[in-house]
Order: C-alpha cells, then structure tokens, then sequence
DNA sequence: CATGAATGAGAATTCATTCAT
DNA sequence: TATGAATGAATTCTCATTCAT
C-alpha cells in the first residue's frame, strides 16, 4: 500500500535494464512481477502447494525481495485472492448493471445469463473459487470477501432489478432477493457443481453453457414471471 | 489423554467402540482406530494439512502400523474419502427412495426437500465437500465419485420420480433429468454455497434450513407442476 | 549351526501343513526358507538393499522367526555369503581336480578354460562376486572367504597341475603359482572385468566365452609351453 | 570440531585449500567444498552408506546449499563419480600415450606396466572401481563410463601401439586388441583383484607392485613377441 | 538493495530390533 | 513358538523465514 518507495528521478534514469512503463518504478514493476506470479502458482497448486522459493524464481527475484514486499506468505496470500476476487468480481458485476428492461423479459435474461454464466465458468475463476473453498477455515475473510463481492453482489443488484420489474407487474410480486438467488443458481448451479466437484478447471463448450442458461432462465420465469 | 487407560469391567460395558473380546481382531481394531483417526483429521485439515504422525499418533498407534495397514497418505486419504462419500450418501439416497406420491405434491416434495437439505448440510458432508473440491486436481477420483454418489444419484433418482409424476399429470412433460438438476439446486444451492464460501461447517439452525427448502420446493412447482 | 533344535516325533508327527521333506524339522524347513529368501535378495539388491522384512515376507515366516535363527541381520549376510561361496566355489574346483593329463596339453586346458569361464560367469557367482566387493569394507573375512575358496583355491591346484606338467617337460619350468594366476586371468578377465563393471549379471553367449577361453589359453601356451 | 573457528590472519596464509578472495566465489567455493566432502564419503562409505547429513556437514554448509547445488543425492553422486573417473583415468591414459618405442621393447613394456600399475593401484581409484562395482546395478552408466574411459580406453590406445609394433616385426601379428587386453591383466589382475576381493584400500609396497608388473611383461613378450 | 546461504523444523517413509500375546 | 505391534532413530527432501555480504 504506502510501502512501494517512490524511485527517484535520478535513479530511473540512470538505469538501464528494460523500463516497459515510465510511471513505473523498478519497485513497483517487481511488487507486479511477484503479484502475477504469485497468482499463477496459489490458483494452480493451492496455498500449501506453492512455495516462496517457485515464487521468487517465476517472479525472477530473490526470495528477501518477495519478503520485502510481503511480510509473510499469508499476506501475500490474502492479498492476491483480494485483488484477484476483485479483478473477476468486476466485470461480472458490470454486466448484471447493463440489464436492459427492453420489455422482452426472457429475452433480457437469457442475454443476462448467457454472460454471467460465461464469465462465471472462465478458468480462472473457477480455480480461485476452488482455491477459496479449500482454504476457508485458513482464511475466513477471503471465503467471506469472494461472498460478498461474488454472488452476494450479484445477487443484490439482480434483486434491484427484479423489484422493479415486479413493480411494473413483469414478475410477481415477492422476496426480490430470494427471486435473484433463484435465478443466480438455476443459471449457474449445474455447470459450476459439476466444475467443482470433477475439478475440471476447462470449462465446457459456449454452446452447452447457454443451453445451461437458457434452461435456468425458462424455470425461472416459469416459476417468477407475472401471469 | 492418559495412555491406554486399562478398562475397568463397568468401563467395558459402558463402552460403545470397539470391544476388545468382541469379533475383532486386534489388527482390525488398529485398523478401525487410524481410519478414524484419519478421517476426522483429513476432514478437519485437508490433506495436506495432515500428517501421517498426528494420524498415528490419535490412532493411538505407531507410524510403522500405520503403514502396514495402508501403504501411503494417498492411499489411505483416497480410502477414507471414498469410504466416507459411501457412508453419508448412503442415508441421503435412502430418502430420496422414500419418496411417496400420496396426491399431496407440494407436501411430498417439501418433506422431501427438507429431509435432504438436513442431511447434506451436516458438519462431516459439508467438510468432506469442501475437502473433495480442495483436492480434486489431485485426486480427480475422488471427485468423480463424490459426484456421481451425491449429486448425480440424487437427480437420477428424482428424475426417475418426476417422469412418473409428469405421466401422471401432476407434473409438466419434458426432461426429467433437468428438472430433477433444478430442484435439487433450488433446494439447496443457497445455503450450500454460503456454507462452502463461508467456511462454516455448522450448518445454519433447522428452521432455515427448511426455509430454504420450502422456498425451494414453491420455486419449482411454480416453474413445473402442471397447471 | 547346532542352534538347529530337532522337533520331537511327535510334534512332526500332529502336524497338518506341508511336510516336504519327512526327515527336516519344521524348524529346519524355515531356516532353509530364510536362507532361500535371503540369499536371492542378497544377491539382488545388496546388503543395504535388503531388509529383514523382505526377507521374512519372502521366506513366509515372521520376522521374528528370522531373528529366532539369526542373532541379527549382520550374521545372516555373513552366513549366506559363506554358505553360497563355498556351494559355488565347490564345482568350480572339482573340475579343475578333474584336469587330465591326456598328452594333448592345449585340448586339456582348452576344455579346463572353458568349463572354468563357463561357471565363473554364471550370474549367481557374478552378482555375489559383487556383493563381496561391494562389501569388503564392512565384511573384510567375506572378501578373504571368497578369494580363499575362489580364485585363491584355483590357483593353487592349477599350480599342482602346472608343476607336474613342468616336471614333465610340457610347459617350461618356472614359479607354478605365477603361471596358474596368469593362466587363470588370461581366460577370465576380460569377461570378468566386463560384467563387473557394465554390471551385467546376464553372462555372454556360450559361444563368445569359449573364445575367451581359447585366446586365454593360446596366449598363456604361447607363453608357458615348453618349446 | 568447534563450530565455525573464525581464521586469523595468520590461519589464512598458511591454508593450502581456496582462498576467500581469490577468484573463486563463495558460492563456487562452497560448491568445491560439497563435492570434496561428498567424493571422500561416497568413496569412503559407499552410496547408501552416505548421508547428505554427513555430507552436508563435512562440507561445513548447510543441508539446504547441497539441494541448491545439486538437485538429489543421485545427482551428486553421478557427477562426483563421472568427475572422479575422469580425473584418475586421465593420468593413466596420459601415461599409455608417453609410451616410446625405443627399440628396447621389455624396457619399454616393463615401465609402462609400472607405471600404470602403480597408478591403478592408487587407494581412490581402488575405492572408485569398488564404489562402481558396487553400484554398478543401480546407476549402470556409470560402469560404462568407467569401463570406457579406463580399462576401455587404455586397451583401445594400446592396441594403437601393438598394431604399429606388429608391423614392424616386434610383436607377431594377430588382433591387436586381444594382444592388448592380454597385457592389460596380466599386468594388473593379481594385485588388483586381491585388492577388490580383501578390501585393502592401502596397496602393496612399490616392489611388489613391480614385480607383478614385470612378471605380466614377461608373460605377455614370451607369448607375443615375434621369436 | 538483493543474492546466496543458513536455520531449524517438519514431512513421508523405511529400518533393525524388541515386546507382548 | 511365532505373530502383529511398537520403538526410536535415520533418511531424503522441502519449507518459511532470516542473516550476512
């Protein structure tokens, strides 16, 4: 956070290893060098089956640079699900805000779901939420950060959406936000379940997921749409 | 705590494990004793958060007797998995079996729904969940078989259920399969993922749970019983 | 040794298993499988490549049946490597005592030469010759067994033979040891030499250890046979 | 014995092994010191009979700096037996090339068997040959290597020789490498297989080695050179 | 600052040998 | 007498973290 010494301008000059970003200074590019690595191994091998030394020697530094950087593995840890659980959680929260009431509701959703669902079952997110999973009794606050800013979010603008289409009598009136847990799970459960458990880290074809989607979406206004 | 303390005769007759004198052996009551051991430590650490001394060591036994009833930690994990997904799945699909038509649909289905929910957020099959995904890419196979002994018999079996109901009129026509997906994930996806996410292995009080259930159980006669 | 107890009549008598040989003592029979085993896996792997459980397992006794008969695992290697050296020490010597004199000094020892090489290379005498070496620093009297019965003991005979044949006026006179170690080498050690090193405990062909045979015995008359 | 006996100035001059500050850096220093360690052990002791505790601890580094310099103990001890094999079989090869044909060919034959028998009969190398022999199951490429750059390679650069000696009418004619490998052992195999078989590192007097070296000589012109 | 080395512990696995039944 | 279990140490290798240069 505060910790990233600002290089002065003397220095960066001076140098003259490879300088891809002129903002950034040489601290900064190893603190991101050590990030992706990081990232890459946690989200292959898991927390126990990374060591600091395949970190520093993917992230080209020596092990006391990664330590300059991060006080211990468990920060390092938390950090990178932190950052990456907000990295994925963005786009995915961007789309449910681009929901259009065009009036053509299964239309609307279908489109909706179609893209959460792709975005959900992307590779990397797939690992990550496998990762959390496994180390929820280690790390708590990170099962809790992926809640909140995954389905929990998701969830909570959907349910926006629908109270307001229940206002203008689209969908029956009801608990908005168990209306959107519904369609959150009959759209993604069976893929996901089946990801998780098989732990296929390859999501299926675009093809069978929006069938996947298709089907949640009809239950779903089957069981939620107004009459 | 205090090693071995010699059972008095009252001690015996109190006793509820294993019996010295009973049926089995020696090497059977060693046996039965790691694989306890082993269990309630993979469940509650992982795998690799667990070692081969604590299990020998709560086993009550040696190292060497550890090894020479099971040739290694992978062994002995993959056995303890496979034996555990057998034990929980067993009652869970005992349940579904039991499944009675008596005309009443939604009290069917909601006695059903809420007896399933109960048994599968149960401490030892939400861990023995997060545990199978944690270490899926390791053990591809004992995710396959968490699968299709969970999930997958649960479903098959609905879906046998909801096509005699769909000939029957009481429910919609069309694929069985698919709807059973969808009431089993409607039941139970929202607490499950809290659960998993959460990291918290006891599961929410009785009367969310049938809550969810019940809700659950609304959403899907809404979407597929017949009008 | 005499640590062999003889089982009573009796005893033999009431036993159901297998009574192979009707004169051998249960006793005796497992003392012959613990040698058995042992010396095959001796052989095979080395003195720190077996261990007593193999041998137990192999010889289908319990460990402690091993340690019954040998005081430990020390005096059991020796044993073995006492007791093979001097089984296959035995015919090697009887065919050099077997020498004729037949007036036709090169078809003698070119047939002496052959059968020598021929059991030399025989793979149980090429894997313990390498035990003995491997070992000859933690068994220093295995290795001086060895060279005593082996090629110690078939020099020396050689030589008898050889000074007779001095006497006689067939090979040129001179120290008969020499000419016997000469001899002895001059046939042996190339192949010897060969599988030693390339640690093959298959031998050659027949056909290709008889012209080692023969070279050997042509040059050694070229150089010892009275003009 | 005592840990770490920080060197005085005076310490540091009178040492004969590398030198902190020559061009030597640490770590290559301490590289050099691992491989000292582990060649006196594995040579000493034997693969098995070698831990890379002790060695770790003769080379006066940290277990940690062994794995860093070589990735596990089979690595270690293939590099140090193909660097050792190379270092010993280069003097003797050197020695086979100096030969000169001076036209007094016992002279000439007489020191060169002297010389190589003085050299083969080094304690390392009689080690090495027992270490390879040993192990020659478990790491057969380094037999071979052996094999050929010693006995392999001196029999081939001999036959070079005799070949020339046959042509002008010193030797008889015949195959050159058989006349070779006939002088080879002659000259070698009495000392060096006591050696190998009674486990003396310590090699005979110098006399004695020249007697046998001369004995071969003898042997090998009375059967090969051209009356 | 950053690199190599050190530390000190802990993992899985194996072994020779000895009890206890 | 013989079996399964226990012991206690050793072995190879790895890890997170910290010095020293």
């Amino acid at each position: 956070m505060g910790t990233k010494p600002s290089s002065t301008i003397a220095g960066d000059l001076t140098r003259i290893g490879p300088q891809p970003n002129a903002g950034e200074s040489r601290s900064a590019r190893k603190h991101g060098a050590i990030l992706e690595a990081a990232t890459t191994l946690f989200l292959r091998n898991g927390y126990r089956g990374t060591s600091m030394d395949e970190i520093a020697a993917r992230a080209g530094v020596s092990k006391q640079t990664v330590y300059k950087h991060f006080a211990d593995k468990e920060r390092l840890f938390s950090e990178i699900v932190t950052t990456t659980v907000e990295d994925v959680a963005q786009p995915i929260h961007r789309e449910v805000l681009r929901l259009q009431d065009t009036g053509a509701i299964e239309a609307d959703l279908r489109g909706l779901a179609r893209q959460l669902l792709g975005l959900v079952m992307q590779p990397r997110i797939l690992q990550l939420r496998r990762l959390v999973i496994a180390e929820a009794g280690r790390f708590p606050e990170l099962g809790r950060t992926f809640y909140e800013q995954g389905p929990g979010r998701t969830m909570a603008a959907l349910a926006t959406v629908f109270e307001r289409l229940a206002e203008r009598g689209v969908l029956r009136p009801g608990d908005p936000l168990l209306a959107a847990a519904h369609f959150n799970w009959l759209v993604m459960s069976i893929p996901l379940n089946r990801a998780m458990l098989l732990g296929e880290d390859e999501p299926p074809a675009a093809a069978e997921l929006d069938r996947h989607a298709d089907a949640g979406v009809r239950a779903f206004l089957a069981a939620y749409a107004q009459a």
